[in-house]
DNA sequence: TAGCTCAGTTGGTTAGAGCAGCTGACTCTT
DNA sequence: AAGAGTCAGCTGCTCTAACCAACTGAGCTA
């Protein structure tokens, strides 16, 4: 009874102080007077919201709000995708097919209306997957970049960070279930497509370079059938 | 150092188990000696995952593998925009337009390829909300079936929760800052026109109605200006 | 047989003690 | 006097032990 009540209670203390993110909160001691409540009960409190990302705690120095991430969502999103899977569901391809319905419904509305400082940055990043892969280094956090330029131009900062969220927890789950990876050339190729159709203002095309690249994706995921009763070592879930 | 670990020692157990949503979770003391760590330690563990999701808590019966909805989302998706939304910051309106850029890219896809089944389900969904409009009453509840059945069509469960979850949140903080209540009246009008729009296979209809929608729900926001808690603030520093 | 009661199980809460990480002032050396 | 090492004090972390509260099911009562 008391315990649903002391998170209430204390997200009421962040929003009725207008804390912002990284202002420090009570300490322990202090909250259980404010609260009425035991210690133990506290930190259960703060222990929850500190899960959902309200509430940040540094060992030995204090606790602080939260930086109100998407991050707990990534993690929750990532371990009901890892049990789907393993259970037999096929929960990873519904993840990627959220990220290509959203995605080519996005791409076709700033096909055309991109800034010139962003199609170069857009630019910058497929030349840099091609030095990658020349190299033979893995592209994940310049692709992860690429999705994130492309997106900002959308003008809407929650919007982009829900992107690269289904970014985070498609590309987490990927390789924690150990997926085949990608043809470099290909997903270089891709982009430059996405980027070029974007550059060029055709939404259908636009569109189009979208699907393909998710369909490519897709392909390699059919690979990653749900398997064996026991999980890979070190995994991360 | 232990704390972390217990959550993921956990979140294993699930996976490993393949433990599927509402079965049975070892007792605390159980979980005591197989996780080799005090009951405060566990508790404070399962605490943070029910935070997520991942397990529910039953008071005197057990602890079970929660839905893996994406209620926790909610939650904090709607605590950030309260939060940001008091400290001066258009947050609620960037949910609104996250829901807007998404849906709009969303029913251009299923125009024309929505099973009459649900094209009829949507009609009644409607007339209910004329129903209700003449007897005064509340269609929340209605609205968002609405927009759950429209989009069931995209045959993709994870993203029609994904919508269900932007739709709750944005409706909790609306009526939590006490926004101005919708025309009843208009909001019927341009649903029956999404339908319409979606019925006849028109895309760029379908597009243009689902905007003019959130055009008349975003009107009415602007009215509610970021103001005062209306709570008093307790004086210790 | 229907309903009640009570014991046993499960999670909820409290209390107090000691451990561990970080900070800043103090002291000792150079 | 300036720098480096030390230590006292804050902070959160973990453990133990006891009791409270909700639920279940067996057994008793009517």
């Amino acid at each position: 009874m008391a315990a649903r009540d002391l998170q209430e209670r204390i997200k009421k203390l962040i929003i009725d102080r207008r804390l912002a993110s990284g202002a420090p909160l009570p300490t322990e001691p202090e909250l259980m007077e404010y609260l009425g409540a035991s210690r133990n009960s506290v930190r259960e409190a703060l222990k929850a919201l500190q899960a959902m990302g309200i509430v940040e705690i540094r060992h030995g120095f204090g606790t602080y709000v939260g930086p109100m991430s998407l991050a707990p969502m990534i993690e929750g999103l990532a371990f009901r995708t890892v049990a789907g899977h393993y259970r037999g569901e096929d929960s990873l391809l519904q993840l990627l097919e959220l990220r290509e319905a959203v995605e080519t419904g996005l791409v076709s509305r700033l096909a055309g209306r991109l800034p010139e400082a962003d199609l170069v940055e857009l630019d910058a990043l497929v030349d840099r997957m091609e030095e990658q892969t020349a190299r033979g280094d893995g592209l994940a956090e310049t692709d992860r970049a690429f999705h994130a330029t492309l997106y900002r131009g959308l003008d809407n900062v929650l919007l982009c960070e829900v992107l690269e969220a289904f970014w985070d927890a498609f590309h987490r789950v990927r390789t924690d279930l150990g997926g085949e990876p990608q043809d470099p050339k290909v997903t270089c190729r891709q982009h430059r497509e996405i980027l070029d159709a974007v550059r060029s203002g055709d939404s259908m095309r636009a569109e189009e370079a979208i699907r393909e690249h998710f369909g490519n994706i897709r392909a390699r995921l059919s690979t990653t059938a749900p398997h064996g009763p026991h999980t890979r070592h070190n995994e991360r879930v």
